[in-house]
DNA sequence: CATGAATGAGTGTTCATTCAT
DNA sequence: TATGAATGAACACTCATTCAT
């Protein structure tokens, strides 16, 4: 049955999310997933190779999940600054959505040997449109004349580092830090 | 009496490091450990009560070490601005110094279960100079008004994050990209 | 799927009662028991859930196959020296029936913290219709006016003593034997 | 020096006492011994063998301590009644005197293969006197006709068999009880 | 004599994965 | 498809014993 499959994907999905959460992931056994999940262990084997395989499918889920946010009334066309931070208010709000979710990610992120090399790739890698806008902020001498690892490091990144912050402590970011973050970001970012 | 022999300690130190970096923590078994340090398991527990105890004290070990650098040449009474780069720069350089130890720093500090909770301290526990350092920022309105950790983000973090990066592509920060982070930390901090 | 293996049960309990036999308890480990039994040790912790779970069945299993035999042809409402001896050679029968099974419960009697608490009733607990026996016979003033125990160190006890010494020996109570203890027995608890 | 040997070797003997007491003999390791004791572990194996060679001499000195008790005020040519009494109330009053170390006899008693087999010889072998008490009252015709161990089960392990109860109720042997358990032991042995 | 250091073999238990139904 | 049963290898940790000083 199609629905049912369904279900028990996801069933598995978020289980992996609430153990890694709940007991950290290096007790994160298969055991654990399906019991929470409510399935038998067999079964996950039916629909994923593997741990990994597994783990890697959760993970690009996520990713998904948050990309899916960032692009929300991105305009590439738009003025730099704006669209600049427009982009990162809005991963703020999606690790705002998600909090476990983005939990998740960051360990994965710090463990890249829990997936498939192919299924990861790392430094925050978010695509295309992202990239345009670095070239085009290079280019206009909107900002600074960095790699652009750099750039990650004290936007996605520094968002990531505080949220990260404030969800070991069960809180998550308040609408004004994410605003002071967004300004700090763009004041170490832009060119003056 | 056989005495106590200090490179064993050493050497398990140094294999916690290697296994670490190489395999990922994850597959941090003492077994590996004591392996790669070539003495027996049993040795291990004569050194320390547990696994938590040992990587406690590798924890301790390096963050110490690090610490050693941060405070070079460092004034609390000197202008504000330099000694917030001499700090900056002095952590740079720690991490630059101890790429391998400063990876394992960042899988502990991601990681707080591995060590006991009273040995870590979690949110890049800097110390006391660090924060007067920050006190005396805000009071002066040298810099923003906002919380400590959101600066930690944009400071140690965000040089640690393109450290951790360049780490993975097998690198260290150059000078330039030093400089480039101070810049852009001092930027993102400084009060306008 | 896979069927649940009764023989594995089977064999795993037999194991435990040869292992303890052969090698005394302190020599009793779960590979031990896993290897004797042909199975593997984690297939051991499919049916138990820790060692002394199973222990802790083994010794429940016994018990109620020596108990079974306890009350043949055991009437509450005759008479009382006649009771008295029936339930004593019924005794005298389990063990001899169940040399080596007897030998692993004088093991775990004398063993307490081999089993968990609530499945251990210590000093030969032998349940209702023998208390009853006991309350009957001190109201009639056919047996000596002594607490409890001292009756069973005299007849049960005493039964399993020798029973104990015989099976050192490679050797199991003889007939005679039987009749030697029930009349000890009996000359010990009455009243004169 | 001669003193300081000594007062080790006693320590040890009773830190095996207190721990087969305190933590059950199946928790009886070497080190948690010498660390009770308050020497190293390599100290006990000057002065024993090894570990088994250790309880030997332990089993030994207790079952000399009890025997030395035994044959207070007993006189071999006494009437046969007064002395089978004689005998069982000594042995009472030595279980009773050192309730710890009849407990540990007791354990070695029950596990043969802790201690070498020269050491130990099972079935309560209570040396010659005890033998010639027998043989006397048997060719008297003052006992019943059967084999030494069916006495020893109704005296001297009838008595033990009591005492471990009490001793795992945490009380000793009252003074009646230990009437008692005489009155029933003679009782069951004498000839009518 | 005394002991801290050292270890190979073992402890009980869990792992990710596969099998048979 | 779904799963309980099964397992070899690994897990953290302890053992009795020996070595070197």
């Amino acid at each position: 049955m199609r629905t049912k499959d369904e279900s028990k994907i996801e069933a598995l999905h978020q289980a992996v999310i609430d153990v890694i959460n709940h007991d950290g992931y290096q007790n994160l056994s298969v055991a654990k997933i399906a019991k929470k999940a409510g399935v038998s262990v067999a079964t996950l084997y039916i629909y994923y190779s593997d741990k990994k395989d597994m783990l890697g499918k959760v993970y690009l889920k996520i990713k998904d999940l948050i990309d899916a946010k960032l692009f929300n009334e991105f305009d590439p066309q738009g003025p730099f600054e704006q669209q600049f931070k427009r982009l990162l208010r809005n991963y703020a709000d999606a690790i705002c959505t998600y909090p476990e979710k983005a939990a998740v990610m960051r360990v994965f992120n710090s463990n890249p040997n829990l997936v498939a090399e192919d299924v990861y790739s790392q430094s925050m890698d978010l695509g295309k449109p992202v990239a345009d806008l670095y070239r085009h902020g290079l280019e206009e001498k909107l900002i600074r004349q960095y790699e652009p690892e750099i750039f990650i490091s004290f936007t996605f990144n520094a968002i990531d580092s505080l949220a990260q912050i404030r969800f070991m402590q069960g809180k998550t970011l308040t609408k004004d830090e994410v605003d002071q973050l967004i300004e700090m970001a763009w004041a170490a970012c832009k060119q003056n």
